[in-house]
DNA sequence: TTAATTATTGTAATTTGGACAATAATTTAA
DNA sequence: TTAAATTATTGTCCAAATTACAATAATTAA
């Protein structure tokens, strides 16, 4: 048995780690936060966050962790999607890796430059550049479930404003599903959704204003059991 | 720096797993195959399959080679469903594990106890008795994810017979969902399921025999690009 | 031959979905 | 002040899908 047993690369023949893909929407477009790396390997390229997972920490923790330290942010529930392990898929030995995703306003705070990011920034799915790692093929699987779980839970309204317009509602359906939809048919189909009308409106805009509304939880929560809500449009 | 560092306990500071659930279908229920285990932890009791993946070894290979050494199966298709990895989930130190699941026809094949297993078994989800480690857990949501995939890809007909009658089909479905279809509203549903219609037909019955179908794998997958399969009843 | 049993197909009523039109509310510019 | 422009919101009609239920066909067993 070598001496040098406890070296870096020994270290590395089992390592955990989880991957933090946040998805935000502005500009009528999905973003994911991805941090340009300060070190090697893939120095200067962009990356998902993640980290190591400690060896006390369970996985979901881990991924609170550095979503908090990337944003500040904790109480964002993280989406647990799946687990990528080739051998050879980080180059300085195994490591597998757990992604988790979450859905933010990206208006809501400010990003931090961490230690081990030296950029932060919204990068536009519709506008990859190559990724570290294999970080191209875990974004994509994770966006593939994305879009099955607003089908199935309603975590879009994570990503709009706590009050919205239908039209914006509307909008990202669209945008995420890449496909136009009716506006009239589109609010027939919701109308099972539990959503609060408010009395205020859109203000600054150069037309009539639409009314602002917001995703009645309470509501929702009450009808689980009885009702089986559809998010699929 | 201890000189006992490459021991037992050691060792699991870190280890990663693979389980697999197999699921099978016969009496009209959905089964999973578990395992007696043969020694401690949780010596005597019921669990899930699985090993520590290989240090060279990719996590679906993993998942393979345990289906193999059970069943002496292979070409089976493995899903991914989740990963667990709470700090205190195994007695003996730290075990990330990542489940996969396959679906069986029951009568294709004998399984085999293999070493680490002193006995295998059948086992209706209805009646699932306490497992092993978190196990019953892992067993719930990877039975939810089964059912979440059955309704995207037409994973259902690895469970049934080469040639089924569709009111086998329908009652796989009637099982898994926990719900009653109307049996002319049932074939309506499943008419752009590409089916390949046999002159065979049921035998050994004691009334009308059932015609004979399978599944019409080439044209699904020609159809994939075009149209938009779904499985959802 | 007939009753019993299950498979298979058909039909009419109801509900949902899609295309499109009509009306309402607001801003802006004449 | 008013009309044009713009977008929000609601309504309507027709086609398509869903549902409930009925009718017919094929087979076995007595």
């Amino acid at each position: 048995m070598s001496m040098y047993r406890i070296d870096f690369n020994d270290f590395f023949t089992s390592a955990f780690s989880v991957d933090c893909i946040l998805f935000g929407y502005s500009e009528g477009e999905i973003k994911a936060l991805l941090i340009k790396r300060a070190m090697q390997p893939f120095e200067n390229l962009w990356a998902i966050p993640g980290d190591l997972i400690y060896p006390d920490e369970d996985l979901e923790q881990a991924a609170e962790r550095v979503l908090f330290e990337l944003t500040g942010l904790n109480n964002i529930a993280m989406h647990q999607s799946q687990t990528f392990g080739k051998p050879n898929r980080h180059p300085q030995g195994r490591v597998i890796t757990i992604s988790y995703f979450a859905l933010l306003r990206i208006e809501d705070f400010e990003v931090k430059a961490s230690s081990w990011a030296g950029d932060v920034q919204w990068v536009s799915l519709k506008n990859m550049p190559d990724l570290a790692f294999d970080h191209n093929h875990i974004l994509s699987s994770t966006y593939e479930m994305l879009k099955l779980k607003l089908q199935n839970e309603p975590i879009c309204f994570d990503l709009l404003p706590e009050r919205f317009t239908l039209n914006e509602f509307q909008q990202l359906y669209e945008f995420t599903f890449d496909q136009a939809f009716d506006k009239a048919n589109f609010r027939k189909k919701i109308k099972n959704i539990p959503l609060i009308a408010h009395d205020e409106k859109q203000q600054n805009v150069k037309h009539r204003p639409a009314k602002l509304f917001s995703f009645d939880k309470l509501s929702y929560a009450e009808g689980l059991e009885q009702n089986r809500y559809t998010f699929k449009m």
